[in-house]
DNA sequence: TAAAAATACTCCATAGGTATTTTAT
DNA sequence: ATAAAATACCTATGGAGTATTTTTA
């Protein structure tokens, strides 16, 4: 049995025409039939339930199919071992990054990777954790810098955990709480905070931190992006909490450390545990701390 | 590339020699040398590091192992999915049971799947719920009775409920208790319990029950067996939880039926998401309810 | 020097190509 | 009538066998 008889079947089901499939497979047609002729005899069961006019999979033709993906993925996963064995380094990495983490860790943190590992072709996807968790595990990226632990527990990605971020209250210089060196955590009973709208996970991390210092979020806006949040604590809307990571020098905006501990999100770098590139993608999270 | 040739580079590595190899795969010595240089070359990195006297792995070999198994395993589902699809009941199937359940519900549940799919060919085991879970997660058995939700969260595993099992508490006949109809959890509060031995689900059970009702264990002893348990209520050692299924009528005993709603425990019907007899056993785990 | 992998060579099964036929709409 | 799968037939490749050589511990 052949590796390349799995391919034909995917792609025979795929299309459900043998001719379209064989161009696909680069083979004839009637050695594509052949083939799977051959490969029905062998297993003795049907795979397709085809005349001239129609070709559909059978029941246990699905089931087999279903494997032979696996199967091919398993050997395409052996191809990339070799590609990068044979060049560890000049390997392509797509890696994904939340929004209110992207545009202020990235700059740093990819020039420090290619310094490391100059062939690297490195691509960057910027979304929102939800969606590079499912890219993640569809082997759409590699990896992704995200906050841990994740939203949800998931047995087959594992990860290295980079630093910590602290959260620092973010204030317009007229505010009153503008002149404080630190903050204490109950001074802020009472006021309620701009936050990040849906399905960012800057909001969830603030929320968890506004129920244990008993804040409320500011109900009447909601931010899709950290530097729009900025300017309407500028504008005078209200104030909210700022990573240290987004915080700029000489901002007309006044940064205010909390007392130790202070409130804090934790960036890790999150693969596959299967990934064929988990060794490299560790030495990158390494390298990086 | 042959499926074939994964098994070749599987049973090198596992004999660290080419001849011992050659022999487990029935093909001669110089054929397996030729396959492996053209997947050598095929591949273009070494495999195998050897001369005439030795035989290692290379750090690739070993990665690219790893995977060719992934591939045989699915291989091998294949052909199981082929034998079941060609004679869906005439199949083998490995059930698990645990020690405080097996006695009493397989002299019941087997014969009530024999006789609705007589070509079954059933093998039995008895063990700890721990020990089952391992053996399921490894493939040596096909499905397992087991009390849910299980100690672990397992995301690759599914169950399908059974039924619930009542507990009954167990008293001799001279015990204070013995005359009661039905008894009251808190009646029970200031008793100590009989209880099972370490790794038995059945102490993991009650254990659950006594810190709701508020009793403790009696620690002097611990039982190995439900009806060495059972016997020392006998010998008046002390009192019990029994499960229901366990009862016996006409028993020295006395059970008595706690209030509605009774402490129980929840037998399922458990197995491998990835199993190619998930369908078969899915319809014996309804044909059994 | 002996055990084990590699080489040399031969053979045959089979995968794949082209030309053609069959078949269902 | 036409599109598409099946068949027929031929060729080339490659996998496997036996006999032999090379290698190194």
């Amino acid at each position: 049995m052949n590796i390349r008889d799995f391919q034909y079947i995917i792609s025979i089901a795929k299309h459900s025409h043998f001719g379209k499939a064989a161009e696909e497979c680069n083979v004839s047609q009637p050695a594509l039939s052949m083939q799977i002729q051959k490969l029905e005899s062998a297993f003795g069961v049907k795979i397709f339930e085809r005349n001239n006019k129609h070709v559909m999979v059978t029941d246990i033709g699905r089931k087999i199919i279903e494997r032979a993906k696996n199967i091919i993925d398993e050997t395409q996963r052996i191809d990339e071992l070799i590609k990068i064995a044979k060049d560890p380094e000049a390997v392509e990495i797509r890696i994904g990054a939340f929004p209110t983490l992207a545009p202020y860790f990235l700059p740093v943190a990819i020039p420090k990777i290619i310094k490391k590992f100059p062939k690297l072709k490195i691509f960057l996807i910027e979304e929102k954790t939800e969606v590079l968790i499912k890219k993640l595990l569809a082997g759409e990226i590699d990896t992704a810098f995200l906050a841990t632990p994740l939203p949800m527990e998931i047995p087959t990605i594992e990860y290295s955990v980079l630093f910590e971020d602290e959260f620092l209250l973010a204030v317009p210089p007229s505010h009153k709480f503008a002149g404080n060196k630190v903050i204490n955590r109950n001074e802020l009973s009472g006021e309620s905070l701009l936050l990040m709208d849906d399905g960012h996970c800057l909001r969830e991390q603030a929320l968890d931190i506004c129920s244990l210092i008993g804040v409320r979020e500011k109900e009447q806006f909601r931010a899709t992006s950290l530097e729009t949040l900025r300017q309407m604590v500028i504008a005078n809307v209200g104030i909210t909490l700022i990573p240290k990571i987004a915080v700029r020098e000489n901002d007309t905006l006044v940064y205010i450390p909390f007392h130790k501990p202070p409130p804090k999100r934790t960036i890790s770098m999150v693969w596959r545990s299967s990934s064929v590139k988990k060794e490299l993608l560790l030495k990158i999270a390494q390298n990086m701390i």
